[in-house]
RNA sequence: GGGCCUAUAGCUCAGCUGGUUCAGAGCAUCUGCCUUACAAGCAGAGGGUCACAGGUUCGAAUCCUGUUGGGCCCACCA
């Protein structure tokens, strides 16, 4: 055995088992006859940084793979990247912003070098933050969702669902940031109440008959309106129904229209429709057939099709045409109103709904099969509760706006003749060349040079759905039916997935549809959702709002074990925690005292002496709880209790093993131990050691190197975990009877002011194991213990456990004012609980609605209650004869 | 606005198909102790009308209804 450090370096020894274990393959995996184990990581954005969240996810996976590996399977965790477009393109875009490089001055290829040059530098940080934590991926599968295979298998998922006719073009409101000149996702828009104004707008009726008033927040878009619209049972207008009106200031006509769209009591029960600049306006405009008005240029300037004040901004056209329209006596009043707008999470600018062209992916066909999976369970979520939100989604689904007005990302394999029309879908413009000829569309005098891809990218999560598929085989997306390779065989589906809450619906739910799509099969069975990490005030942790702390001084503060130990006691599954440092504090402190533990066990010397009895039914004891909670931690794990796993484990270490066995099993200050009890201690702490290493890699292997001679490159990460065997409940809770009198003699000595040194005497009536005399005696310094039948005469303080009496000889120590006390307020308590279980007895309806099991109980516990009142009793009135 | 979830000790959570002394655990707090593995420790203690109001039942933290607070998802009224 080597030299043992006095005390545990956990930044050193972190690093130094860290290379140890990959430069020994250790987490590597390759198919082979044992049954699989795979997660694939969640791939976090290939320019971030590890943040809580992603702390409390890997340290998750990585206690689930560890232990996989443990139980006989062979595990294997992929890691990867996600190039992320939107999120990096923006970092990009700022880079280059401080550089004095404006976006849209470069060339797409110029930007892209860019883009690949920030993605080498930055790339991988993460990753590399991972192996900090002790994550145990297969470092040698690391995926990028931009790999050129992964791109490619974008591609061919694409062109396989165009084929299918399940891909198509349309047009739809996307949200507009004029100021970046580009669409953004509805994940970054960030909607603010603001204070605005409600104008009421006056039509004049084309007839000359009157005027319609409309009230509008956008004053500047009537010039894009096509129609009134009234509610078709709104009597105050029946009169209008049919008419038209003219806009004001450029007097074009638009119809009244009626549709039940409208509210009737908000504002005047009127509405401008502008099918160009609102989304429902849209809606209203296809179903009434209704022209779309465009007025906005791509920077929120109106365009001619406004007719006046063409190039002004839209927030000054606003002002300027409330001014016009007051002059023209057509604003009838002004109200204030608040409303919710859209701003750009990047440039803040106000978000304008603006018509365009998308790809869409239909999602009806698709979504059946994966929502079927979690209702019908085949794939778990874990909690459950999150399946009525799932289906609610899956019912309600919408198809997907496949397509981002981005450059870093897959480009949409869609080409265009030069005249902008659309001609087909292909990997090169050569093959949509000829799948248009083949699909019978004249392509004469047009050559392959002459088509123009799609400028747009698809969606980042287009490319990961795929992922727990194109980890293995990224060449399986053009055929479906294509068998893949022997990874992806064997690996997939997949097992356990870990992630938050919050992308069920963008990422996991699309994951189960390309599985069933691609693979005819599932790409996971169990999906464990993990909360948000907040702040002790609830807040969520972000690095806009500073309250995150820093998860690699956290590591190097508080150790990577300690980290994770804090993450996760706190962390039920869907549960959002609350992160605090004192939970790491805690972790770390368990590891101190896993290792002062050891360095007590290390340092006895052993003898041939014999096993003292105490010591032998301390191991006997501990042997047993010890398999008790085998058994329970596999049922968590089962269950996917992994806090509740990790709690069992830190209290049989710290209170079982720490606090009573090796107390009792210490031997006096210089002097050996026993070779057996030297042996079983040796024996528990490689077990308990193997039940923490998914928990705590790092120390649990340091340890377990110690703890033996190892030859290079052995590890407790490729050890099988302790199996329980059976053990006896009833001489666990024997010993349990025996641990809790050793308190309560203590509590007598304390209260007494008895030191340790004096010896005292303990009569013992009714039941009691009688073979743990000596583990009492051994606890409590005790110079001797008897069993008797009755109370025994003179001054003892007694307590009872259960209804066996337990009696400490004090003489003329004992107050016995205090302990008539102390045995009044006992008495009075049982006799309350007697009584209650009195009344519920001679209830008819109880005894007579009851199972018999439950009532049997009652009587015992009536009969318990009854036996106890009586010692009470009994001791009361020798205590008040002597 | 629609839907879903949730409310248990100061904090984070267990508490399974109602029934063992059911009101629990860890942390935090308080009181003693520097007892030769560990003060990052040891020995003890206190702390909850199970959100509120009804109901079902012999029996409710647990089931039902309503109210209130919290959270999430979706849609967002010009």
């Amino acid at each position: 055995m080597n030299e043992l450090p006095a005390k545990y370096n956990p930044s050193e020894v972190e690093d130094k088992l860290y290379a140890y274990w990959l430069e020994n393959g250790l987490f590597r995996s390759t198919p082979d006859e044992r049954e699989a184990y795979c997660i694939v990581i969640p791939p976090p954005n290939v320019t971030g940084v590890l943040h809580m969240g992603h702390m409390l996810n890997n340290t998750i996976q990585d206690v689930l793979v560890r232990r996989a590996r443990m139980i006989g399977k062979n595990a294997c965790w992929v890691p990867g990247t996600d190039h992320a477009s939107i999120a990096t393109e923006a970092k990009v875009v700022a880079k280059l912003k401080e550089q004095g490089i404006d976006k849209a001055s470069l060339t797409r290829d110029e930007f892209l070098k860019h883009a690949w040059e920030w993605k080498e530098k930055h790339g991988g940080i993460i990753l590399e933050q991972l192996k900090k934590l002790g994550a145990s991926c297969d470092w040698s599968r690391t995926r990028f969702t931009m790999d050129p295979e992964m791109s490619q298998a974008v591609i061919d998922a694409f062109i396989h669902l165009y084929r299918r006719g399940l891909i198509y073009r349309g047009v739809r409101m996307v949200n507009w940031d004029p100021a970046g000149k580009t669409a953004v996702s509805d994940e970054e828009v960030i909607r603010k109440e603001v204070d605005s104004k409600l104008y009421y707008l006056s039509y004049p009726l084309s007839d000359g008959a009157g005027e319609v008033i409309v009230a509008t927040t956008r004053p500047e878009t009537i010039m894009a309106d096509v129609a009134i619209c009234v509610h078709p049972d709104d009597e105050r207008y029946s009169a209008l129904h049919g008419k038209y009106v003219l806009i004001p200031l450029i007097d074009r006509k638009i119809p009244i229209i009626l549709d039940e769209y409208v509210t009737r009591d908000f504002g005047t029960g009127c509405l401008k429709i502008t099918p160009a600049h609102d989304l429902n306006d849209y809606e209203i405009g296809l179903k009434h057939k209704l022209p779309v008005i465009d007025i906005l240029n791509d920077d929120g300037t109106l365009n001619s099709a406004a007719q006046i004040l063409t190039g002004e901004d839209r927030f000054v056209a606003r002002k300027k045409i409330v001014r016009m329209l007051e002059e023209a006596g057509r604003l009838s009043k002004t109200e204030d109103y608040k409303s919710s707008v859209g701003f750009s999470e990047r440039t803040d600018a106000v978000i304008e709904p603006r018509l365009s062209l998308q790809w869409f992916l239909k999602m009806e066909e698709l979504a059946a099969p994966a929502l079927k999976d979690v209702i019908d369970e085949s794939i778990k979520l874990i909690p459950d509760k999150f399946k009525n939100t799932y289906r609610h989604w899956m019912e309600n689904v919408r198809d997907w706006c496949i397509s981002r007005q981005l450059w870093w990302g897959q480009r949409i394999p869609a080409w265009y003749k030069a005249d902008g029309t659309f001609l087909e879908v292909g990997k090169t413009a050569q093959e949509a060349l000829s799948a248009a000829e083949s699909a019978g569309i004249d392509c004469s005098g047009i050559r392959a040079d002459m088509l123009k891809q799609d400028e747009d990218v698809v969606d980042t999560w287009f490319s990961s759905w795929l992922w727990p598929i194109s980890v293995f085989d990224p060449s399986v997306f053009a055929d479906p039916q294509k068998k893949g390779n022997r990874d992806l065989n064997y690996y997939y589906p997949t097992d356990d997935l870990i992630t938050a809450p919050e992308i069920l619906f963008f990422w996991v739910a699309r994951m189960i549809m390309a599985g069933h799509e691609f693979r005819g099969k599932k790409p996971f069975s169990t999906v464990y959702l993990t909360g948000i990490v907040r702040d002790k005030l609830g807040r969520k942790m972000s690095k806009s709002l500073g309250n995150s702390p820093d998860p690699l001084s956290l590591i190097a503060k508080y150790s990577a074990d300690g980290v994770r130990m804090g993450m996760l006691l706190c962390s039920a599954a869907g549960n959002d925690i609350l992160f605090d440092e004192s939970q790491v504090e805690q972790g770390r402190n368990f590891c101190n005292k896993i290792w002062n533990a050891f360095r007590l066990v290390k340092s006895w010397q052993t003898s041939d002496r014999p096993q003292p009895q105490h010591a032998l039914k301390a191991v006997e004891w501990f042997e047993m709880l010890l398999n008790k909670t085998i058994a329970e931690v596999a049922d968590d794990f089962r269950k996917y209790r992994i806090s509740e796993a990790l709690m069992a484990l830190y209290k049989l270490f710290w209170d079982d093993f720490c606090g009573r066995y090796l107390e009792l099993i210490k031997p006096d200050f210089g002097s050996p131990i026993d070779e057996e009890s030297y042996r079983s201690s040796l024996r528990f702490f490689d077990k308990m050691l193997k039940l923490l290493h998914p928990f705590m890699p790092f120390i649990t292997e340091e340890i377990w190197l110690h703890l033996d001679q190892r030859k290079s490159g052995e590890s407790i990460m490729m050890c099988r975990q302790p199996e329980a065997t059976a053990f006896d409940e009833t001489k666990i809770e024997a010993f349990e009877q025996a641990m809790n009198c050793v308190s309560e003699v203590r509590n007598i000595r304390k209260d007494k002011n008895i030191p340790h040194k004096t010896a005292l005497e303990l009569y013992i009536k009714g039941h009691f194991d009688d073979s743990l005399i000596c583990v009492l005696s051994r606890a409590v310094n005790l110079s001797e213990v008897k069993r008797v039948e009755l109370r025994p005469e003179g001054a003892a303080s007694s307590f009872m456990l259960g209804v066996t009496e337990f009696f400490v000889p004090l003489g003329n120590l004992l107050n016995v004012e205090d302990e008539l006390k102390k045995l009044k307020s006992e008495l009075q308590y049982f006799q309350g609980f007697r009584d209650s279980v009195n009344r519920k007895l001679s209830n008819e309806k109880f005894v007579s609605g009851a199972p018999a099991q439950v009532v049997d109980v009652e009587r015992k516990k009536l009969a318990d209650a009854e036996t106890k009142i009586k010692a009470i009793e009994e001791q009361i009135a020798s205590l008040e004869l002597g």
